[in-house]
DNA sequence: GTGAAAGCGCTAACAG
DNA sequence: CTGTTAGCGCTTTCAC
């Protein structure tokens, strides 16, 4: 491949000087008093020679001196649930409009990568890049993957504990253990967990908590309900195939709402009563979980609560703050609704 | 406020040449055998001092010629629905996944405004930070602004048609129209539409359609419910205080399905049955919409099909084709569920 | 209305 | 193991 067209190149072109190209492409021509002919010519020229500014070039020498501009970056998978990566996108740009000043200014950007395949991520080692970066939605070989590596800059991964990062993950076992509590409370004694095919840690934390509380508990391991997605309709297609082998089942625990959300339909189609026939549990990420019918129980996951850990988290270590604890555990919150009330 | 620290000033602070210190900083000290203890020393002056690094530096030094850097930015009011956001987002970087080779490389970035003020945001109108942006959830006085501006870069606007830019939009009067001809043939004759208070062009659209279609068709103005904000709580709030007013209500707009949702249940508990006491449609900006009870009728706005749209227009853009069309209207389809079948 | 020259902060390349 | 030097691409300043 070529090297990249600069300014300089297009002035050659036209003959005329780089400064007068950049007043032009910068948009600077009116107060630069450019003539409106020189302006046209050098934006064919751009276009026609394939122009692509430099930025890195552009910032460096337009930057004032007193500013300090912070980089930071989201690191997602593909596959995660995109209302987490919204909630930690929201909560991460109010606070970045409460840090930005004359002097201090950020950009956020988002990275996805595919589950599994974060060490391919070019902008992940690159030193420079970012100043801080939270990662999140891994899976194990990812969670691998950063035990060996050394990054260069501060880092928060939320969800999951990775040794020698800071971590923000749930309280190991509670969403999972509390689910498996309230569905026999319920009465429930045939239980049946049902998660997606990709196990994040924190999923797979869940669904093994789950089974072994409800071993304890019912004295027999859960049914498993595994779903190709995580959307209401994957729940759905798996609840079907599931129907045919257990006619039993009295207990669903969902490890995230959208997933709640599509059994509901199958299960009031296969003639069962929520809750007196099946009780249903779920995991809060979905802001309608309670406007469902019925309500649906949830034990609230704790994304917003790891989210409003991590973000701070990572500002205090962009201040360089020392000494601070590498892993902040968050406590759920358990709403208990009409889907489990028998 | 002083101005940044450097390199330079890290360098002098120890006597040592700045070199080092970059090496250090870069996390390049192993290959090039900096001694453990300058590592040390290095790491525990820019720390004292406060250094920042500059990334544009960094990035201006240390790229191939070949390599092309394309820095993108979604711009979104903060009040936006998160769905939206997280779509476009979505979209956006597997685009991008497709286009990235050796020597094409893409950062996308998420710039958010509140509602109205677009105008203050400050990475909006430097020519130095972005190669091309998509503008989205803009209030009537954010394209007011952008009238008047001028953007040095490419720009594509979605949900909305400003004059001078690249436009996205559902098909206007579409979703209002359509839905109260479902309504009407619902049998309903007493409709309302139920909105938020901040009114995107979009929404203002859907509102206004609306309304008109339903005086042509029933004889009188549908009434409206205006909801704090746009989720399934403010949508019950709102119901609540509505029922005092009117009791014949039999047909219920939602210009999202979040407020459809949240009208649900209100409506149940005031005991209307829906379809038969009251329909209900929504505008489809969600997954589980099919799997409410009753499934939700849904005139599926076109947020997908705009996004389909938007991000493959922007890179047709920035590769600088000619000749596209300034306005691309998209026309929403419709999903008739349970929820207006009498 | 336009050009020449300097230099933003950093790191690659090379020399020791 | 570390220092010196040059220059990435751009824009600003000043000169004409």
């Amino acid at each position: 491949m070529k090297p990249a067209v600069t300014v300089y190149q297009i002035a050659a072109h036209l003959g005329i000087s780089p400064a007068t190209v950049s007043s032009v492409l910068a948009n600077r021509h009116v107060e630069r008093r450019i003539a409106t002919k020189t302006a046209e010519k050098v934006r064919e020229a751009a276009r026609s020679l394939g122009y692509v500014p430099n930025m890195a070039g552009r910032r460096l020498r337009s930057h004032r001196a007193a500013t300090r501009q912070f980089d930071l970056a989201i690191m997602t998978s593909f596959e995660a649930p995109l209302p987490l990566v919204g909630q930690l996108l929201h909560k991460l740009q109010s606070v970045v409009e409460q840090h930005t000043t004359k002097d201090t200014r950020y950009a956020v950007s988002i990275e996805m990568f595919h589950a599994g395949q974060l060490s391919s991520n070019p902008a992940l080692l690159d030193a420079n890049r970012y100043h801080g970066v939270i990662i999140t939605n891994t899976l194990p070989e990812d969670d691998q993957f950063l035990t060996q590596a050394s990054l260069p800059y501060p880092v928060v991964i939320m969800g999951r504990r990775v040794p020698g990062y800071y971590c923000v993950l749930e309280a190991p076992g509670f969403v999972g253990k509390q689910s498996a509590e309230i569905l026999y409370a319920a009465g429930c004694r045939n239980m049946a967990v049902m998660h997606g095919k990709l196990l994040t840690y924190t999923t797979f934390d869940r669904v093994e908590a789950f089974k072994q509380k409800a071993k304890e508990l019912c004295g027999k391991v859960p049914a498993t309900i595994s779903c190709e997605g995580l959307n209401p309709f994957d729940a759905a297609a798996a609840l079907q195939k599931f129907r045919l082998r257990r006619k039993s089942l009295d207990g669903v625990f969902a490890v995230t709402d959208s997933l709640a959300m599509g059994a509901y339909q199958k299960l009031k189609q296969m003639g069962k009563q929520i809750p007196e026939g099946v009780a249903v549990v779920g995991v809060g990420d979905n802001e309608v979980s309670e406007y469902f019918d019925p309500p649906l129980t949830t034990v609230a996951g704790a994304n917003d609560a790891m989210v409003a850990e991590a973000v701070p988290l990572l500002f205090r270590l962009l201040r360089g703050e020392q000494n601070l604890a590498r892993e902040v555990l968050v406590v759920p919150s358990v709403f208990e609704r009409k889907s489990t009330q028998r």
